[in-house]
DNA sequence: ACCGTTCCGATGCGCTTGCATCGGAACGTA
DNA sequence: TACGTTCCGATGCAAGCGCATCGGAACGGT
């Protein structure tokens, strides 16, 4: 088998017992079990147990980002920015399952993120990327004339990831339901368009 | 000594050490030796790791609890509902390094919350409490006048709570300052005001 | 066909963990 | 004063952890 490929395997399986158990269920043992592989192969594709979880950070980053940008039509159609925006926006929460799962990773390695400054430096650079994205979404809405001329989009797309963040913990703690959370958001995006 | 107090200061002990270095860091001996006292000691007061852990959460919400409720005043002026409303959201901001130590250790629950329901149904009581509290600041600004009279309270309650949420993810990550926090929540408190 | 190299499954080691157990100090009571 | 009870510090123990090591399988070059 391939190296990178098993690297994305035990990726995977490093995912998903972060999604069960949380970061305490990411051992080495169970990982390799989890994977269908030995510990003298996670060893060998990751020299110790921080790179692993380092990889699985970035991973988990590249599968969200996908997710995103999964929402954004190949024909940019600049005129339907607004519901690009609200699509993208919407990819970022923890609606169904699946993505339930990344969130609660998310989740986890926000956690880690907070106590330690390596991380927290990869996410910022994962968030930067996010807004950046948001923000000429917004920006296209308003040459547009489907948003508010007198926002600024830089500042717009700050409070908007702030929002989904948000969303996204009342999500996972279930006190928000998918479909209140997706009309929060929309009532959110409706303040942004012109009347 | 006596034994309640003994219980709370091994929980803040476990405190202190879940807000440096996170839900790992939370074990028996870590919590004797950060309090002074020996293993005995916390055997005899959490007869288990799981009761000990449960305990420093209650433990946590109580002590955010008593900060916001120090925003209010004990001579409730009605008509400064804006303000106290400020004040009380402004509370659960983690501005300063005591509340970002509280807020690190908010998160790491959080994160626990999202893979055991036990847990989440303790974080929702608390988020109802504080819902409960907002909604009513709402209201009485409304009753005043300070307040648009076609919001609804409660969901508009849900909507600062949330973004509180989410600022203050921001702000562990340093993504946000505590000014630029500050800011993004007046402005946003700028929107319910009547004009 | 031989061998050097690469890869990987298995095992071992030192350490830490949560929890059980024990021995003695402190204290009220007879 | 002798004793029973309560409390706690110290130690022991089985399990699980990350990591190092080893032996054999697979494979390509000569």
């Amino acid at each position: 088998m391939d190296h990178d490929s098993r690297r994305r395997q035990i990726a995977q399986a490093v995912f998903d017992l972060i999604s069960e158990r949380g970061m305490e269920g990411a051992t080495l043992r169970d990982a390799a079990q989890r994977a269908g592989v030995s510990m003298g192969a996670v060893q060998r594709c990751f020299s110790t147990k921080e790179q692993m979880v380092a990889f699985v950070m970035e991973y988990m980053n590249q599968r969200i980002t996908e997710r995103v940008q999964a929402q954004i039509p190949d024909t940019a159609d600049p005129a339907a920015a607004m519901t690009t925006l609200e699509h993208t926006l919407a990819a970022t929460l923890a609606l169904d399952p699946p993505s339930q799962a990344e969130t609660r990773v998310w989740l986890a390695f926000t956690a880690q993120a907070a106590i330690d400054p390596a991380l927290a430096t990869v996410q910022r650079n994962q968030y930067t990327g996010l807004a950046d994205l948001i923000a000429l979404l917004i920006g296209a809405a308003q040459t547009h004339g489907h948003a508010r001329p007198d926002l600024d989009p830089v500042q717009e797309a700050e409070a908007l990831i702030t929002l989904t963040d948000g969303l996204n913990i009342q999500l996972l703690l279930g006190r928000h339901t998918p479909e209140s959370a997706r009309t929060a958001l929309h009532h959110r995006l409706e303040a942004l368009r012109t009347r």
